[in-house]
RNA sequence: GCCGAGGUGGCGGAAUCGGUAGACGCGACGGACUUAAAAUCCGUUGGGGAGUAUACCCAUGCGGGUUCGAGUCCCGCCCUCGGCACCA
């Protein structure tokens, strides 16, 4: 024994010498003229809010893994990391302790580059991107340039969450419990501004096509419900006063039973639909309603509320009059702002109804209905009944009835709606990128020149809460020259949405640094798009969604000439503490740093994924990792200690081969599926055996020497230092992380017997070991043939036996009684 | 509330296509080594009942169903987590 353990593994000493050998021979560095094929790794780069925590490095390690193991494969693998720096945070961060976001950010930016680089990935750094130095957010400036010339950036009013004591636009997440500013307690008001959008719904069609791409079927589920395309009738009604309004329907049959109307608060007619007497109730209500919260507003869940205007709506069908309300549940964002109520078939509707008093009218007929009273709305498919000349046609029939003779009568036309919002990209803050615009007197909006870019952060801006971006009190950035007629102008001094920033990062890694475009065309044209993506499944819509529409947003102006961003995803889980997740707020971070100083950085990676499904996240045990680190221990003795010969047994050689060769089938199935955790199952089971096989002697000294060598080659993308140390110490030559990935031979996996399960009824019964090349007939045979199943059988029927090849039999027997 | 995912031993989890439930690891217990401890190694470990056996019964959130057979499929419920457009 004592030979094969001639000191401790010193994680902390081989792992620092081999990154430094990684990093002086340039092992990592990445070219475009390599003849290997390409392959673009990416995973999502992290937010710089302080240092790397335990969850990062769930994010980075697998995904890291992966990329080395299409490395082996033979793959030009490009595994790029940068820094998402620009946000609140950083902001806040400098309100609170008087830092500059730009030092905060830097500050941070290097403590998590050195952990990442203790991490031991493939990254080349070479190609590192921060989005908040001046280098990047030029060209994110540049690109709204862009959208802007090709018509998808345009100004209008939106509402920003407003506090009115501290003066200031809130975040969501400062807004707290029901509607109340961080700060000060005060509740949060909405104040509309004018933004900038961008029009992502122009492409509302081609995001719900995922045919280019090989993503979740979740993550493809969320976004199409986020796009939520539906296909209806815009429906014109008449104004009693005179003048006309339109609504959205999916349900045009139902248009007979109409018995109000229902308007957004916000919905611009409200103003001069509201009758004197309604005046003062509209006016509150529409204050309350702009204090909720979209959540709260659109719960079905709680009381419906409402006021009505005072005015009445022509339904143009049948002439009726129906009055107008407007109640919170109808969101401006959505349709025209505005719903007809059909409280029979729409249960929010009907819910409304019973509490104002509203009649309801059936004009879907449920199955056997005959007159009486609905308890709830009816919504599923019957007959049109008191629909004038529709009485007697199907439902289903109807929608398309009802809406050609609209069309022919032009009451309404049909249309395609989506739940899908334009992209409002203006902030009101300092620590984004400027929005590349100036605004004259004479010339109105006018873009910066290409040629003046980037429109620089002022480094003295003040953070005064003032509500509005600080660039606006900093008089020497808001004071321009009008880049059309040289006057006096003033910039626009909201910065862009984070997001903007991340849905185009990808594009810069194939040539960072270049320093005359966004990229270089030829690189990225080599690289892009990426081959597979990973990251977290909070980013399911909105970065996986914006990122989408840039890159066709761009495709369509030429600027690049592919039509999605990521060719495969893969969303990992959250790693948690005590079931909840990692935050730094509330003091509940595990930092990895002290585990790599103790164990190293690949006992962490490797723990990270042994965890649990990469998929679904887990939790963070560190009583856990000691596993992992003994099991790392066990490896470098069986590979630095000496196999010694005893009785070779045939069958033992056979079946080491047998599961080496599995071995490498396993892990190459779950690196491809990204099953971590059953990989390294199986390596420990097949160290496992090894440790059984060394202490026998049982095996030829070639098969073992083969099993080890596989162990370490298997091992190499999960333990990089531990694999190369252990290859070289074992005299092969370095690097391991140049060697193929190993491949198995077929016929060497191929198993000679099985465990025959026989059932009686469905219940295990007996096990019998036979060869795999048992006919039905045969197997069938030897399971009635077995003694412990006869008591069950006893003289009862055989009605069936079922045979399921190369697993089990299961006779089927009458009842006992 | 809406959209999406999940619920299996004391714990993390495995079971890839409807076919042996609990792989692998942690923890716990027992043993070896040691003056002792740590480390390491060996063994046991879902529950019941039963008492030494390849036996039996129960068991994959809860209630139904389909099937020769259900952790896996269907219906209804409960709970947990992610997202909900200004956290990123």
């Amino acid at each position: 024994m004592s030979d094969r353990r001639a000191g401790d593994y010193k994680p902390q000493e081989i792992e620092q010498k081999w990154q430094q050998r990684w990093a002086e021979d340039r092992l990592y560095e990445v070219t475009e003229d390599d003849p290997r094929p390409k392959r673009y790794e990416l995973t999502m780069f992290p937010y710089t809010s302080g240092d790397l925590h335990i969850g990062h490095w769930y994010a980075m390690a697998p995904s890291d893994v992966h990329a080395r193991f299409m490395r082996m494969r033979g793959y030009n693998v490009l595994h790029p990391m940068g820094f998402d720096a620009f946000g609140l945070p950083a902001e806040n961060a400098a309100i609170s302790r008087g830092i500059h976001p730009y030092t905060w950010t830097m500050d941070n930016i290097d403590r998590m580059r050195r952990q990442l680089r203790s991490l031991g990935a493939i990254y080349d750094w070479n190609r590192e991107v921060i989005t908040c130095q001046p280098e990047y957010y030029r060209w994110t400036q540049w690109f709204f340039l862009k959208l802007y010339e090709a018509g998808l950036a345009y100004r209008a009013k939106a509402p920003v969450n407003w506090c009115p004591n501290c003066q200031t636009v809130l975040a969501n997440e400062q807004v707290v419990g029901e509607g109340f500013c961080e700060r000060c307690g005060a509740p949060v008001s909405r104040k509309d501004l004018e933004q900038w959008f961008f029009r992502i719904t122009n492409y509302s069609d081609e995001l719900l096509d995922f045919s280019k791409i090989e993503w979740p079927a979740r993550i493809e589920t969320m976004q199409r419900n986020w796009v939520g395309r539906s296909e209806g009738v815009e429906i014109f009604f008449g104004l009693d006063g005179g003048g006309e309004f339109s609504v959205f329907t999916t349900r045009p049959d139902t248009i007979y039973g109409v018995t109000f109307v229902v308007f957004a608060p916000e919905h611009p007619l409200v103003e001069q639909l509201t009758t004197a007497g309604q005046r003062d109730e509209v006016t509150r209500y529409v204050e309350q309603a702009r204090r909720q919260s979209e959540i709260e507003r659109t719960s079905t869940e709680r009381d419906k509320s409402g006021v009505f205007t005072g005015s009445y709506a022509v339904n143009k069908l049948n002439g009726d009059k129906v009055p107008i309300w407007i109640a919170d549940y109808v969101l401006m964002s959505y349709g025209t702002g505005a719903v007809m109520a059909v409280p029979a078939h729409d249960q929010r509707d009907f819910e409304f109804a019973e509490r104002y008093g509203i009649p309801v009218r059936v004009v879907i007929a449920p199955p056997g209905w005959a007159g009486e009273d609905l308890t709830e709305a009816y919504v599923e498919p019957g007959t049109m009944v008191n629909s004038a000349r529709f009485d007697g046609i199907g439902s289903i029939e109807g929608i398309d009835a009802v809406a050609d003779h609209m069309e022919a009568t032009a009451c309404g036309r049909r249309t395609v709606s989506y739940r899908l919002r334009d992209w409002l990209i203006s902030r009101q803050r300092y620590w984004g990128a400027p929005i590349p615009m100036v605004y004259c007197d004479k010339c109105g909006i006018v873009p910066v020149p290409e040629t003046d870019l980037p429109v620089l952060l002022p480094e003295d801006a003040e953070f005064k809460p003032t509500g509005e971006s600080p660039l606006k009190y900093c008089e020497s950035f808001v004071n321009a020259a009008c880049p059309a007629c040289g006057g006096p102008a003033q910039r626009e001094t909201d910065t862009m949405d984070t997001f903007m920033c991340s849905s185009w990062y990808f594009l810069r890694y194939a040539s960072a640094g270049c320093d005359h475009a966004a990229f270089d065309r030829d690189k990225l044209k080599y690289w892009l798009p990426v081959d597979q993506y990973t990251g977290g499944a909070e980013h399911a819509v909105m970065h996986l969604l914006y990122s989408r529409f840039f890159v066709k947003a761009l495709r369509d102006m030429g600027i690049v000439d592919f039509d999605e961003p990521f060719i495969r995803l893969f969303n990992q889980g959250i790693i948690v503490i005590e079931r909840q997740k990692m935050s730094k707020s509330k003091g509940r971070v595990v930092n990895p740093d002290e585990y790599v100083a103790e164990l190293g950085a690949d006992a962490v990676r490797a723990y990270l994924m042994f965890i649990g499904p990469w998929e679904q996240g887990g939790e963070w045990d560190d009583r856990g990792i000691k596993g992992i680190a003994r099991w790392l221990n066990r490896v470098r003795d069986l590979a630095l200690g000496d196999y010694r010969e005893a009785q070779p047994d045939p069958a033992e050689t056979k079946g080491l081969r047998r599961l080496t060769h599995k071995t490498i089938k396993k892990a190459t199935d779950d690196l491809e599926r990204f099953h971590f955790n059953t990989m390294i199952a199986a390596f420990m089971e097949f160290t496992n055996h090894l440790g059984r096989v060394r202490d026998e002697g049982s095996v030829e000294t070639a098969a073992w020497q083969e099993a080890i060598d596989v162990l370490l080659l298997l091992l190499a993308p999960t333990a990089p230092h531990l694999a190369e140390e252990l290859w070289t110490a074992s005299g092969h030559a370095y690097s391991i992380h140049n060697q193929p990935f190993p491949s198995w031979d077929p016929q060497l996996t191929a198993e000679e017997e099985f465990t025959l399960v026989v059932q009686v009824n469905g219940k295990l019964r007996d096990r019998v070991t036979a060869p795999v090349t048992i006919t039905e007939e045969e197997a069938r045979e030897l399971a009635l043939s077995r003694e412990r199943i006869q008591p069950y059988v006893n003289d009862r029927e055989i009605r069936r036996v079922i045979y399921v090849p190369r697993r089990l039999v299961n006779v089927v027997v009458a009842d006992g009684s």
